[in-house]
RNA sequence: GGCGCUAUGGUGCAAUGGUUAGCACGCGGCCCUUUCAAGGCCGAAAUACGGGUUCGACUCCCGUUAGCGCUACCA
């Protein structure tokens, strides 16, 4: 790469199911890349698998790119529409001498399972032995495929020397060559495997930096021969550790959530969820955690990339999510909140309007109690709507005391006359009105916070007084006075 | 089985070959307090094991063990 051209890197799901946390995490450090090294960020759909593919999962996958704020500059571009190229390439490499056609039955994969578990040698034997289409004599080659056997192509790994490649997290890479078997390039489908769709497509768009996941490393000098095989010079690969579940297995749909389309539904913040990953195999080299994506650009270097796998800590990522939660811009969380009441139906559209300042104020006051969205609609339902339920626990812990109905029935009263409605006037007229029942304020305050949002959970009453206004909790109070008694 | 990668508290990350091995999540305690959070303070908790190299090793080398990956006409 010369020193002035900028990188191009991609991110390059198969639409064989949703964009998962792994997938997302890579496509974050790609992104996180290009934008640092002021890249380009290219997105390609790996469908050439016709059996697993469902191309009715290539939206969900954008959406969840989307959602994450992982935006592309180019594509999506589809293997599915290239397949000319990918077959170009494969003539040239049989022309050229670097592959051979196959004329072998393609065995499907048992699983490794199933050949662990069968006779160890005969097995091995299996593996190993090379594909003799390898060295069949160019007379047979022709005659069977003017017989029209169908075949695939081979990449005629060489015998002997070592292919070595650089990796810009793991480091320089050695394999010995007679370890490469001579793996299929083109299915008798006419339909490229991985290895070459890769190689072929990441040439022609111009690919600077493959950052990937650590399970292909082991793949990489098949694609580092193919490269050579087909007169380019690999780009730098960047192979990222994989993401684990609590069990330290790889982590899959048995961990439960792992799609990234689940942690949006269930209210996390997307900034949030990005500097939750961008910590998952990667520091900024200091004990620095909360960076908000602009610092994680400036900050992110291949070289800070971690070797070893991480497990997804679901706690952590809550705990991100709350820090948003109340440390963003509240500018910046209102319309993520909005979002959310609109999708519980309880936005109301004067809060774009002439409670605008109510609204932030309102959501100030709740944040710092919340974990995720949907906390604003569900425990907190009560200031956005008159419309909530008595918590029966809350109920029965505060409002136990036989005097409780009383209480706040002339609790109600005396707010009525106050002549101002703010924190300090609400507080003293409660007080006063507890000394002279002769009961502890705590009890009428909470037994007042559970008759004006239902449950025992709220900010400090007098705020959430104030923030719901005089006649609401007046009437609130009224209606609570025979729930109570009951 | 073969080949490869990795190894710091339960988890995620720090530590030019020299620190009492640091930070955060989680956990426990205390403070604050009107509920619940948030916040503050304190605490328990780690260099996988064994050999080397070195004045000195979490750090470099070897071995062991463990985990993971690849070993498909999957990606």
């Amino acid at each position: 790469m010369s020193p002035d051209s900028k990188p191009r890197v991609r991110f390059a799901p198969s639409p064989t199911g949703y964009l998962h946390v792994g997938g997302a995490r890579t496509a974050l450090f790609n992104w996180l890349f290009a934008r640092r090294e002021g890249g380009t960020f290219i997105l390609r759909i790996e469908d050439t698998d016709v059996e697993r593919n469902r191309p009715e999962l290539v939206e969900g996958i954008l959406q969840g790119l989307r959602w994450l704020g992982v935006e592309w500059d180019e594509g999506p571009c589809f293997q599915s529409q290239r397949l000319d190229s990918y077959r170009a390439a494969a003539q040239n490499l049989l022309k050229s001498g670097a592959a051979f056609p196959c004329f072998c039955a393609a065995v499907q994969y048992a699983g490794a399972d199933a050949v662990d578990a069968s006779d160890a040698e005969s097995a091995k034997d299996a593996r190993n032995a090379p594909c003799p289409c390898r060295h069949l004599d160019p007379q047979q080659r022709e005659q069977k495929i003017r017989d029209g056997s169908p075949y695939a192509i081979r990449f005629a790994a060489p015998r002997e020397g070592v292919t070595h490649f650089e990796d810009a997290v793991f480091g320089p890479r050695e394999v010995q060559n007679a370890e490469i078997e001579d793996f299929v390039i083109l299915r008798s489908s006419g339909l490229p495997t991985y290895q070459l769709g890769a190689v072929v497509d990441d040439m022609a768009m111009g690919i600077t930096h493959v950052i990937r996941g650590a399970d292909h490393l082991s793949n990489t000098p098949k694609q580092v021969l193919l490269y050579h095989a087909l007169g380019s010079a690999p780009p730098i690969f960047a192979h990222v550790p994989l993401i684990l579940g609590p069990d330290r297995t790889r982590l899959s749909k048995r961990h439960g959530a792992t799609s990234v389309s689940l942690y949006a539904e269930e209210g996390f913040l997307p900034e949030a969820f990005r500097n939750f990953l961008a910590l998952l195999g990667w520091s900024p080299g200091s004990d620095d955690e909360f960076l908000r994506t602009s610092e994680l650009i400036s900050r992110f270097a291949l070289s800070g990339v971690s070797r070893t796998n991480g497990v997804f800590d679901r706690a952590k990522l809550e705990w991100f999510n709350s820090q948003y939660l109340q440390q963003l811009p509240i500018e910046e969380l209102l319309p993520f909140v909005k979002a959310e009441l609109q999708r519980s139906g309880l936005w109301q559209n004067s809060c774009d309007g002439p409670d605008r300042e109510w609204f932030a104020r309102t959501v100030d006051l709740l944040r710092p109690r919340t974990r995720l969205l949907p906390d604003f609609s569900h425990w907190a339902r009560a200031f956005f709507s008159d419309n909530f339920d008595y918590d029966s626990e809350a109920r029965a812990k505060f409002w136990k005391d036989p005097k409780v109905p009383d209480l706040l029935a002339k609790l109600a009263g005396t707010l009525d006359a106050l002549p101002s409605w703010d924190h300090d006037s609400c507080d003293h007229a409660l007080r006063a009105l507890a000394e002279s029942a002769g009961v502890k304020a705590g009890l009428l305050i909470n037994a007042t916070r559970v008759a004006i949002v239902g449950r025992a959970v709220a900010p400090p009453l007098f705020d959430t007084m104030v923030v719901l206004g005089k006649s609401r909790v007046i009437a609130r109070l009224r209606r609570a006075v025979p729930l109570a008694t009951a």
